[in-house]
Order: structure tokens, then C-alpha cells, then sequence
DNA sequence: GTTATCTTGGAATGGTTATTCCAAGATAAC
DNA sequence: GTTATCTTGGAATAACCATTCCAAGATAAC
């Protein structure tokens, strides 16, 4: 007997990401989802809850969709520091090219902003960041069996290194860091964890 | 025959800094700081223009007074690498005790925030970057001077590495790091820079 | 003491905020 | 077609925002 919703919560929350992404939190207000989606306010707090939830479900899809596969890829992947190096050659490519450069990372964004006086949100930026050390953790083992790290080079801590420096080039690429500077500083450090520099491509 | 003030400007700017510190930009109202400094809006207005203008006066007050010191003693320090890790010694200190583990860094708040829009923001967060890295750069090349440094480490773009490590540190000790974590961290890149890493203290 | 000039207090302004409410519309089972 | 139940549109609410304005108060030169 009941009506059935008349729009796609799925397409409203990839108009929210994007508008909570680039505008952040407290300067996006409701007014500016309803303008973007053309979805109703009262049909919005019904499906989703407010303005808090909306964030929310906006910085998770983020975290999932499109830190997630990269993550994943990056575990998985049997080169190793290649695969490192192949990971930051994305990521700084994205945050410097076009509007992606102005609004940075979303997650490294929640991280500095008061977003993250909020227990939900500091939940999410704790797994975000649990997985981005996995998954580092994960190609640096793999490179250590492989023989090609240093010797004394310890795969867990490294991966904090690596973590770290994913969180600076988030960081600096909105104020204006060229690609190629951000380019040789990670190499930098790549080259100080490999047995033979030259080799990691 | 004019007046005098009635208060001390500089107290004020001591107070607004707190204030946009802890609770950012967009969070924090004219009102609070009325609340908190009981200036009367008038003369707030009157002696420093608007918020706009109070925001960047305590951006730059952040910046001289607290990273100046700072960054020139580590310029200035003729030991090198023990010098920086001093540096991150203290900084890890810092944001992960007291109330300053959850303000986090002023300046790379204004990074990763929608303050980083306003060109004059900008302005002030290239200033403070710049002298963070040659900071770094001149204590890298005391060391190198004094045969410290790795065959083949090159100054000008560790102290890039550096300086993102920095970024990483004061990102990931808003959400929680633990000091240890973070000192480890640390001490892998130094380790990395270094001919005999024993010799860091 | 008088006067010119600045500061100050507090109200007022005009805009925006997130959220709520309710009547009107749409749907699908019966 | 009727009816129950959900969705929707748009107005209404109430709090808050940065900023402006002006009369009243304070000061220091004369």
C-alpha cells in the first residue's frame, strides 16, 4: 500500500560526496544538496536523517568507492615496491590535475577539520587509515621475500612512513605542490628502501 | 584629543588564536570571540577589520611565534641530523599531549580546510612551508658537511621528505597516534639519512 | 571647563542555517 | 474505485551568522 520512493538515494549520495568533498561540511549546507540533486529537503532527512548523517554516509562512501579498490589493488599486488611506487605515481597524478587539486583528499580533509571531533567520523578515519597500512604492510612483505628491501628495513614501520607521506602529499598538493616535486619526493624515499634503487622502476 | 583603547590588542589576537586553533574557522563566531575576550564587537571591528581579518592575523601570529622559533633553531643548529630529531621530538611532544593532540597544527588545519581558498590564507601557508623546508635543507646540509649523511642522499629533497613527514605527523595526531608510534616513525626516515644511524641519539 | 575625536555598548539588520510540520500527491493492495 | 500508507512540496520555525549603526561615554588638548 505504500508509495514508493521517487528518486535514487544511491545517485543523491554521489552528488552529496562530491559537494560535502569539494565545498567541505560546515561551508555545504542542506539548501546546497537540495539545489544539486533536485531531491526535496523533507525527502532527504526522512531517507538519510540530517545534515550529520548525510557526512556521514557521504565520507564512507568515499572511503569505500574509491580509497577501497585502490587498497585492494595495492595488497594484492606481487611486485611489491612497484607496486608502491605505481600507487603514488596515482595518487599524486589525481590530486594535482584539475579541480581534485583544489579539494584534496576527503578523508585527509576529516582528518584536519573539525570534522573529526565527531566518534563516527574518527571511526571511519580509523579504519581509512588502518587499511592504507595494511595494505602498504602488505606489498612491502611481499618485497622483502622477494629480496629487493634493504637489509634492517622493517615492513610494519615503513608502512607508517609510507602512510605518513600519503597524508603530506594529500596535504601539500592543495596548496599548490607541482607533481614533479611531490614525484621526486617520493622516489626519494622509495630509493631509501630498496636494495637497488634503480630497479623499482 | 582622541580616546585611548581599552584594551590590550595584542591579549585579543592571544585569545583568537586559541579560539580559531581549537575550533577552526567556520565554528568559531564573532560571538565567541566577544565571549571570550569581552570586546565589545564595535572595537573588534574598529581595530582589527572582520573575521576574515582576525582569522589571518591569528594564522600569522601562529605562524611567527610558534613555528618561527622554531624553524630558525633548527636552521641555525650546528649538530644536523640530532637537530631534526630534536625537531620531531619536540613536535611529536606537542600534538600528542594535553589539549593539543585534538586542535591539532593551526597551519596544516588551514591546508587541508576550505581556509586555504582565501589567497591571502595561501599566502601565509607558502611562507610558513618555505621556511619549514629550509630549515630542514640547512640542518641536512650541516650534516652532510659533517660526512653524516648517506652517499648519494641529496639535501634539497630530503628536506622535502621531511617536511611531508611533518604534515603526516600533525594529520594522524588529531586522530589519535600514539607519540611512540609516531617517534618510530620518525626514527626510520632519520635512519634512513644517516651513514651510521647509532650516531642520531 | 570646554570641545573635538575617538571608543564603547547594545540594539538592529539582513541574511543564512538546520530542522520541522502539514496539507497535497502518489502509490499499490484490496 | 476505495483506502491506507508512504512520499513530496513548500512554507514555517527558530536559532544563529557577520556586519552596521548610532547614541552615550571617555579621553586629552586647549
Amino acid at each position: 500500500m505504500p508509495d514508493v520512493k521517487h528518486f535514487d538515494p544511491e545517485a543523491v549520495l554521489d552528488s552529496v560526496e562530491e559537494l560535502f568533498w569539494r565545498r567541505g561540511v560546515s561551508t555545504t549546507g542542506v539548501q546546497d544538496i537540495v539545489s544539486a540533486t533536485g531531491v526535496n529537503r523533507s525527502s532527504l532527512y526522512a531517507t538519510f536523517g540530517g545534515k550529520r548523517e548525510l557526512y556521514l554516509a557521504a565520507l564512507r562512501r568515499y572511503a569505500d568507492r574509491r580509497s577501497g579498490p585502490v587498497f585492494r589493488r595495492l595488497a594484492e599486488d606481487d611486485r611489491g615496491l612497484p607496486a608502491i611506487a605505481d600507487f603514488f605515481r596515482a595518487l599524486i597524478g589525481v590530486r594535482c590535475s584539475g579541480e581534485y587539486a583544489r579539494w584534496g583528499c576527503m578523508v585527509t580533509n576529516a582528518h584536519a577539520g573539525t570534522e573529526n571531533d565527531d566518534p563516527d567520523v574518527r571511526a571511519v578515519l580509523h579504519g581509512h587509515h588502518d587499511r592504507l597500512r595494511a595494505a602498504m604492510c602488505a606489498a612491502l612483505e611481499r618485497a622483502q621475500a622477494a629480496g629487493v628491501l634493504r637489509p634492517g628495513v622493517v615492513p610494519g614501520t615503513s608502512a607508517d612512513v609510507l602512510a605518513l607521506l600519503a597524508y603530506g602529499v594529500n596535504v601539500r598538493s592543495r596548496a599548490g605542490a607541482t607533481p614533479e616535486a611531490l614525484g621526486d619526493t617520493v622516489t626519494a624515499v622509495l630509493d631509501s628502501l630498496a636494495n637497488r634503487p634503480e630497479e623499482i622502476r
